[in-house]
RNA sequence: GCGGCGGUGGUCUAGUGGUAGGACCUGAGCCUUCCAAGCUCAUGGCCCGGGUUCAAAUCCCGGCCGCCGCACCA
């Protein structure tokens, strides 16, 4: 058995996580957390609301899973997520049909052509499969689209789609969350959801799955003034593998302190910096093995069509790097394509210190005259003319302007225009953010924190399977047991369990069988603490504390018991201070 | 989606054309003064559908699921 494969088989046996709908065969990428899984995933958002919400002074919100269509076409979801795929009657290999296309003639885009004209074209060109060489003619070309399709209400006049990434849910209500935000840059909104793509190929547990969990934060930032906390993170160093490392042969990670990748230009946004620094420290706090990760840039042809410069964090598990988490500079293109689609507002007013005063050129077309004139396009014709006074004022020098409209000229006497050139007062602009995007996967991360926490060593010469979980993770902090089930150890153990549980420590009660087993149980969940109640603690209130990773024991009393495995699970003390 | 391999209690597995056995786990009880000890008892299984056959968990076909490779991964 491998890594993955190990992990696996305890997940499903402890109850972290496991195949969904098994009774009825199940349905590829889909998997339910059990009671321990769905602890340690609070867990683990929990942490990261801490990091990215509440330490960062942002802003969380919850938006709906399902959306319209527009919000999709605005996005470049419905077009990106919308492959066209050939299928070899051959050999069965499948591909890109817009891809064979253009690989094999000169046509450009074929992705923006109908499936009919694409087979048509491959039927025309003789073109054949890139994998055995038969000819593609006459084989389907068939639409797979990433996106899980539903209709909203009866009937399909209004279609929806399954979010394929929370952001969307944030991006479409900018114009709010601004408000909320009293319209100052910059700001934050964050998000912890459900996202949905139809993939192809699900593979390896909870890496590649149909229906996970992200925690993205779209950081709304002034590009011309706002600048991150840099100095918070500057010595923190990032384990980089550059775009550049990655082309050359002997290429390699390079350790940079994110002062260096800033000031060496390695990582080009001083954004996305900063919250490598940040990430770096939070994947270290929840128990990401430091020495199987990394930060690697997309090259050029990997990135999204939004991002300008986009890093991945990377963990390793069973010699494969994992995607994580990824870090994107989305600049303004997402808010410039919801006020495209929209027509709504997707800015900020900014205000300056004084107002200025600037010339401006202006138009205020007569109407009684270009609605004679130009019929139905004396609309569009007016707008060219706003337009073209703001580009390119001197074109009304003349005593005849020109505006071209789908390529037909319309000349309009400028006195008929109003042209003029004021002095006026502004006291602002409306800027467009830019977004700064850390989009985290939740399930990958657990995938990655069991992967690295699964131990094995031997104890009195049995083999022992622990998780050396971080406490703050772990999805029970203690155990607690009488040494056996009787002469009132057990009523006192259950007292115990019932004051630590009070105190808000997440608590397991565990009475049967041999102390040892109830030990290695909690070690195969990774509870960091057991507390065991034996003969002594009848005589005077002491009880045994049993560290997981070491299975040392310190006796402690029971008074103040509560408060040490509290400071214990935050880390302020550990386990030898005790 | 293609190809290869696989699917037997919760987990790991043995096995055969005549409807299954072990280990661990789990539960009840006994025992036990701190690391999966022992004893007794108990619960629980051949992925689904079709075909061949007197008889299919076993052979064949299809599906589903998993692992690996390919492709895909805005």
């Amino acid at each position: 058995m491998n890594e993955g494969e190990r992990l696996t088989e305890l997940a499903k046996r402890r109850g972290f996580y496991f195949p969904s709908a098994s009774a009825y065969g199940g349905a590829s990428g889909f998997w339910t957390y059990g009671p321990q899984g769905a602890a340690l995933k609070s867990n683990v958002e929990d942490a990261w609301r801490d990091r990215y919400v509440v330490k960062e002074g942002h802003q969380e919100i919850s938006a709906p899973t399902v959306m319209p269509e527009p919000v999709f076409e605005a996005s470049g979801h419905l077009d990106g997520f919308d492959d066209m795929i050939i299928e070899c009657g051959e050999c069965g290999a499948t591909h890109r049909a817009d891809h064979v296309v253009e690989d094999n003639t000169d046509v450009e885009e074929a992705e923006s052509l109908p499936n009919e004209e694409v087979m048509d074209l491959i039927a025309e060109h003789g073109i054949e499969c890139p994998s055995c060489g038969a000819s593609l003619a006459g084989e389907p070309v068939e639409n797979f689209n990433l996106m899980f399709e539903t209709n909203i209400g009866p009937g399909s006049s209004s279609p929806g789609y399954l979010r394929p990434e929370t952001a969307q849910g944030i991006f479409v209500e900018f114009p709010q969350l601004s408000e909320y935000a009293r319209n100052q840059l910059p700001f934050g909104v964050a998000q912890i959801g459900k996202a949905y793509r139809n993939e192809i190929s699900p593979r390896k547990s909870l890496v590649r799955v149909r229906e996970f969990t992200q925690a993205e934060l779209e950081h709304f930032v002034d590009p011309e003034e706002d600048e991150p906390p840099l100095a918070e993170v500057a010595d923190v160093t990032l384990p980089l593998y550059s775009a550049e490392s990655q082309q050359a042969d002997d290429g390699g990670q390079r350790d940079l302190t994110v002062r260096e990748a800033v000031d060496e230009g390695v990582v080009a946004s001083d954004w996305v910096a900063y919250y490598l620094g940040v990430s770096k420290r939070w994947y270290e706090r929840i128990g990401v093995d430091m020495d199987r990760f990394r930060y690697r840039q997309h090259l050029a042809g990997e990135r999204a069509h939004y991002a300008s410069d986009c890093w991945d964090a990377e963990s390793e598990v069973d010699g494969d790097w994992i995607e994580i988490t990824g870090f994107a500079y989305r600049g303004d293109y997402d808010l410039s394509k919801h006020a495209e689609h929209s027509g709504e507002d997707f800015t900020v007013f900014k205000q300056y210190d004084e107002p200025i005063t600037v010339e401006r050129a202006t138009v205020d077309p007569d109407m009684s005259y270009l609605g004679p004139e130009f019929g139905g396009d004396a609309q569009r014709v007016a707008d060219a003319l706003e337009a073209l006074a703001e580009r390119d004022p001197s074109a009304f020098d003349a005593d005849e302007v020109t505006v071209e409209i789908d390529g037909e000229d319309y000349a309009v006497p400028v006195e008929q225009t109003n042209f003029s050139v004021d002095e006026v007062t502004e006291s602002g602009e409306h800027v467009r953010p830019h977004v700064v995007e850390p989009s985290f996967g939740v399930g990958r991360i657990i995938y990655t924190v069991l992967a690295h926490a699964y131990e094995t060593d031997e104890v009195d010469g049995e083999e022992r399977t622990y998780l050396s979980l971080p406490p703050e993770q772990a999805p029970t902090t203690v155990g607690v047991f009488p040494l056996m089930d009787k002469d009132g150890m057990d009523d006192l153990a259950r007292e115990i369990a019932g004051d630590l549980r009070s105190a808000g420590l997440s608590v397991t009660y565990d009475d049967s069988g041999a102390i040892g087993r109830r030990y290695r149980r909690q070690d195969e969940v990774g509870t960091p603490y057991c507390v065991t109640v034996d003969y002594e603690a009848l005589e005077d209130d002491t009880v045994t504390v049993r560290e997981r990773d070491t299975t040392e024991q310190k006796r402690l009393p029971v008074d103040g018991l509560a408060e040490t495995l509290e400071q214990l699970n935050t880390g302020e003390l550990t386990f030898d201070d005790l």
